[in-house]
DNA sequence: AACCTCACG
DNA sequence: ACGTACGTGAGGTTC
């Protein structure tokens, strides 16, 4: 068994060497993105005055709340942010798209704008002129669970959901005559509550090796795996993830679009489904109850001084933390552990590739193309080696030419 | 510097 | 009756 002194003093070396190995981007396919997307930004703004009758600053928040809200009339009863201005995020603009064309062209060109502003302008700025490559700073004393964050710039949240995201991470590119590899583990959290929870039912879905939100699915609604629809699928997906995140009905509710009700009934489905789910649930808060915190599998604390508090949502909160922290923050022990073990073999059998990135449950690696085996071989065994537990752990993989097509 | 919004796991 | 999914970092607006 690892101690949490075992981690976090040899991953500071890990971490300065994924830091300066640095990750190279193409410079021209972002320049050739970059005025693409302005052009249709440009576009797009205009559009939008034309449709309000009126030029505004698109790119403020409490314009964009007037224009819809006081000008056009589109919700009575418009939420308001804390500050007392109207709330436009895209949540609230996805459900008004049909009562106006202004909301979607409000909705596709800040969609670009952020791309624009954050990544695909921002990206080559940071270039090191020396190497050639972005290098960014990880920390390791900056998360309340034991993640890394990453920042300036930050290559933990690099687009990958949307089509133009996705050309974003294609610019992420290994090195001339190199290639990209890629690792992730498969539903690392899940699989964690199933063997903290030792609950039967999930940890022989996660043996079996089937997919665990169609799985869940068909126990929930009593069901053949074959007769699971992929809406069913899509609401046990969020319920599975709900758990991860200290489930309530109402936050079901609204992640799902659907009646407090019916989520509560999805909840109770999957309690009785996974019961030993519910009493793992139950012993993480009590123990944050008895003893003021929660621990990771290698020791890992997390404080939890409001879980006793008599304010009900102050409490409530941190009994989501109680429940969250040990899932999250033993899954960033486990991938640290096998980051530094990676990072000794590769040393050891004298390899010139590197590891260069780390997104949570996922490593990226610029490999010279006659060692891909050897990386290969050493990338999944210590990620699967990293955690021995009933529920095995496992790591997909791939190579490509970008990060986007790495997976 | 606070706030809002949104990119990722 | 209350307000509710967990963890981050960054850019633009506003004051």
């Amino acid at each position: 068994m690892h101690l949490l002194t075992d981690i976090e003093q040899p991953l500071v070396e890990v971490l300065a060497s994924m830091e300066i190995a640095g990750v190279r981007v193409d410079v021209k396919a972002l320049a050739d993105y970059s005025l693409k997307l302005t052009e249709h930004m440009n576009e797009l703004d205009q559009e939008c005055h034309n449709l309000a009758g009126q030029p505004f600053n698109t790119a403020s928040p409490a314009q964009v709340g007037e224009i819809l809200f006081d000008k056009l009339k589109l919700d009575e009863k418009a939420k308001k942010t804390k500050s007392g201005q109207y709330s436009t995020t895209e949540e609230i603009l996805l459900k008004l798209q049909d009562r106006h064309p202004l909301v979607g062209k409000i909705l596709e060109l800040r969609g670009i704008r952020k791309l624009l502003s954050t990544y695909v302008n921002a990206l080559p700025a940071l270039i090191n002129p020396t190497t050639g490559r972005i290098h960014t700073t990880y920390n390791q004393t900056v998360t309340a669970t034991g993640r890394l964050s990453s920042t300036n710039p930050n290559l933990q949240n690099i687009p990958v959901r949307s089509d133009d995201g996705k050309e974003i991470r294609r610019a992420f590119i290994p090195a001339t005559g190199n290639v990209f590899f890629s690792a992730d583990y498969s539903q690392i959290e899940l699989r964690l509550v199933a063997d903290f929870s030792h609950d039967e039912t999930m940890m022989q879905a996660f043996a079996h090796g089937d997919d665990i939100h169609a799985i869940t699915a068909a126990k929930i609604y009593h069901q053949d795996l074959a007769s699971v629809t992929p809406d069913q699928r899509r609401k046990a997906k969020t319920a599975n993830f709900g758990i991860l995140y200290g489930i309530s009905a109402f936050g079901l509710a609204g992640r799902l679009n659907i009646p407090r009700g019916e989520a509560k009934m999805l909840i109770d489905g999957y309690f009785n489904t996974f019961p030993q789910v519910r009493q793992y649930i139950d012993r993480s808060v009590a123990q944050a109850k008895e003893k003021g915190y929660v621990t990771t599998l290698y020791g890992r604390r997390r404080m939890l001084p409001d879980i006793n508090s008599r304010n009900a949502v102050v409490r409530q909160f941190s009994e989501r933390n109680a429940v969250n922290a040990p899932i999250q923050g033993t899954a960033a022990d486990v991938i640290k552990i096998a980051m530094i073990a990676i990072y000794r073999q590769f040393k050891q059998e004298g390899l010139q590739s590197r590891m260069i990135l780390q997104v949570h449950d996922e490593l990226n690696f610029d490999v010279v193309p006659g060692e891909l085996e050897q990386v290969q071989k050493i990338v999944v065994s210590e990620m699967e080696k990293a955690y021995q537990g009933k529920v095995k752990l496992t790591a997909s993989h791939a190579t490509a030419t970008n990060w986007l097509d790495a997976h």
